[in-house]
RNA sequence: GCGCCCGUAGCUCAGCUGGAUAGAGCAAUCCCCUCCUAAGGGAUAGGUCGCAGGUUCGAAUCCUGCCGGGCGCGCCA
């Protein structure tokens, strides 16, 4: 419907350059947008007032000009000029039900296209080292990370979902010194315990493993428990796969997938770090203070210079990260986004500024960034702040325990990664209508319960009947659905060039709305109900809410939320 | 002090690559549904879009300066 109204708008700018009103050369902006308000019509287009200036008359006026260019259309039924100059087009009702045939056509296609190419694109997100289990912020980071990496397949990317992380650090040295001790039966609260040591209770876990000599089958780590306390590198080992396995767990119970991992030590072992840092030396970006090795970050925008070698030797870790990056680079992906928590802010120049200093053509934008800000966790009106088995966080676990893979997805991907979020666990497991998951899961179960009641009435729903009759869907509620669906595929194409899973879950909402208030018609007034003796409008009503159910289904896989038939 | 993010209805949030009277849910008040699921629907009320300037035909949206909140400012990751 949208299209048709693009191409008849060029065809009427063409129309205004060969009468000689506009330059040839003039490149419009074309926009069309759907109309909030009905008396608007259904689309609406700003043209008049972009051209008002170009062609020098006022935009109504031009706008009428516009009008006369346009070709004769079937799919318009009227045009109006209104406000400041806006053109708005009233679509035959033919044109609107169209939409119900391609979401019959494309299916679970509905909505996707192929902008992407088939081009490669990462997406980095969680990346949590492997010293606990997975908090709410990860969580958050999880849901945004895996939306992305769904709306970038559904527009025709060739996505690589990664997980990087640190398995030899500062940190994780901390992680296999508070397993031992663990091993040796020392508590936090006995002296000699470090207040960088992890205190957590799967800390024992993970030691009574490794003196039982278990066997850990990690994703990607595969490794037996020695059972010797003082073996510190097999305990870094076992407690690295361990916890690796734990996250496993949490993502897997979330339904989050990664295609690689990615180890900070393999860039080590493969001499990347290394040749990074040569390179960087040989660009002359480098120099030499304090017994430290710097990089000029302030050559790029950084507010000053990074130690890359410390005093004592060893590198920083955004050299590695480098390392990363430029390996992303080489492994040929057009795009890289990484999701992070916005409080790992500051590593965005120095990253972009260590990738430009080595002059491999690389564009400046690289890698682009999702940073989401911090998630509270609120359980009637307190906020929560610790769980028994970590501790000092609330975990993605305990979340996912109380109210749902579902719900717990939707909320920690509903809102822009920007704002900070609320995650009101009360909402999230309700099952009424406050709780917007339940309410969209349940406009989808609520057209899969009336297909099931035309059987249960002796009837079959035949979509043949129905989409030969789609003429009769003229109602208010049924037009109002028809646009809604018909904006999905320019959502979801610009959810993912703006890497904003948030607006489908709202748009989600929206059609269920629609979709409740449709169906509530039928409570009031029998006539407007789907299943009606006149067999032509019955069908045609089936195939709209089948439609419905499908955009529902399709949208909520984008967001990795079910779509349950009955509830 | 510097950098980034946020500030929209009582609450939680959309809208922000400028467009028509600023939207939704919850909470509040009132009403409807013996029916394909009462796990629903409708109505009313509720706003100086943090404040002040600027840009222009037009600003919640862009720019500047303030105010308030969060995060980050390590030779930690």
């Amino acid at each position: 419907m949208k299209d048709t109204l693009l191409q008849l708008l060029q065809q009427a700018i063409a129309q205004l350059k060969v009468e000689g009103l506009l330059e040839n050369d003039f490149e419009a902006r074309l926009q069309v947008t759907h109309t909030k308000d009905k008396s608007h019509g259904d689309l609406a287009t700003n043209l008049a007032m972009m051209l008002a200036k170009p062609i020098g008359k006022s935009p109504r006026d031009v706008a009428q000009l516009i009008i006369n260019a346009l070709p004769e259309s079937q799919a318009i039924k009227k045009v109006d000029i209104a406000g400041p100059g806006f053109i708005n087009f009233f679509m035959a009702q033919d044109a609107q039900s169209a939409v119900i045939k391609s979401v019959i056509e494309q299916s679970s296609q509905f909505g996707h296209n192929n902008v992407g190419n088939n081009k490669k694109v990462q997406v980095e997100f969680v990346s949590a080292n492997p010293t606990g289990p997975l908090h709410v912020g990860h969580g958050r980071g999880a849901a945004v990370g895996d939306c992305i990496c769904r709306l970038l397949n559904a527009t025709g990317w060739d996505v690589t979902a990664e997980f990087y992380y640190n398995d030899a650090g500062q940190q994780i040295n901390n992680l296999a010194l508070s397993v031992q001790a663990r091993c040796k039966n020392k508590t936090p609260d006995d002296s000699g315990w470090q207040d960088d040591w992890y205190r957590g209770e799967y800390i024992v876990d993970v030691a009574n493993d490794y003196m039982t000599k278990a066997s850990i089958d990690a994703e990607d780590q595969h490794v037996t428990g020695k059972g010797d306390p003082d073996d510190l590198d097999a305990i870094r080992h076992f407690a690295v796969a361990y916890l690796r396995r734990e996250q496993d767990l949490d993502l897997k119970a979330f339904a989050v997938n990664f295609d690689n991992y990615f180890l900070e030590s393999s860039l080590y072992e493969d001499g990347k770090v290394e040749a990074t840092v040569n390179r960087l030396v040989d660009n002359g970006f480098t120099y030499e203070d304090g017994g430290a090795l710097w990089l000029k970050t302030t050559d790029f925008g950084d507010d000053k210079d990074r130690v890359m070698r410390k005093k004592e030797g060893g590198f920083t870790y955004f050299v590695p990260d480098v390392a990363y990056h430029l390996d992303k680079f080489q492994r040929g992906f057009e795009r890289v986004i990484n999701e992070q928590g916005a409080d790992h802010h500051s590593t965005i120049t120095r990253v972009r500024a260590g990738l430009q200093a080595l002059n491999q053509g690389i564009p400046q934008g690289y890698p682009e960034y999702v940073l989401h800000q911090m998630v509270t966790v609120m359980r009637g009106g307190e906020e929560v702040k610790i769980s028994k088995r970590a501790g000092s966080y609330v975990t993605l676990r305990d979340l996912i325990d109380e109210v749902g893979r579902d719900a717990t997805r939707y909320f920690l991907a509903a809102r822009r990664a920007e704002s900070q979020l609320t995650f009101d666990i009360e909402l999230a497991k309700s099952q009424t209508n406050d709780n917007p998951v339940f309410y969209i899961q349940y406009a989808h179960a609520r057209i899969c319960s009336t297909l099931r009641e035309i059987v249960k009435q002796s009837r079959e729903y035949s979509q043949e009947i129905g989409v030969e009759n789609l003429n009769l869907l003229t109602l208010e509620h049924e037009t109002q659905i028809m646009d809604k669906m018909s904006q999905f595929p320019d959502l979801v194409n610009a959810a993912a060039n703006n890497c904003e899973p948030h607006v489908i879950a709202h748009y989600l909402r929206e059609l269920a709305a629609l979709l409740h208030g449709y169906y509530q018609a039928g409570k009031e007034d029998e006539s407007l109900r789907w299943i009606v003796e006149d067999n032509n409008v019955c069908q045609a009503r089936l195939t709209l809410i089948t439609a419905v159910r499908q955009v529902l289904a399709n949208g909520l896989e984008l967001l990795g939320v079910s779509a349950p038939e009955s509830m």
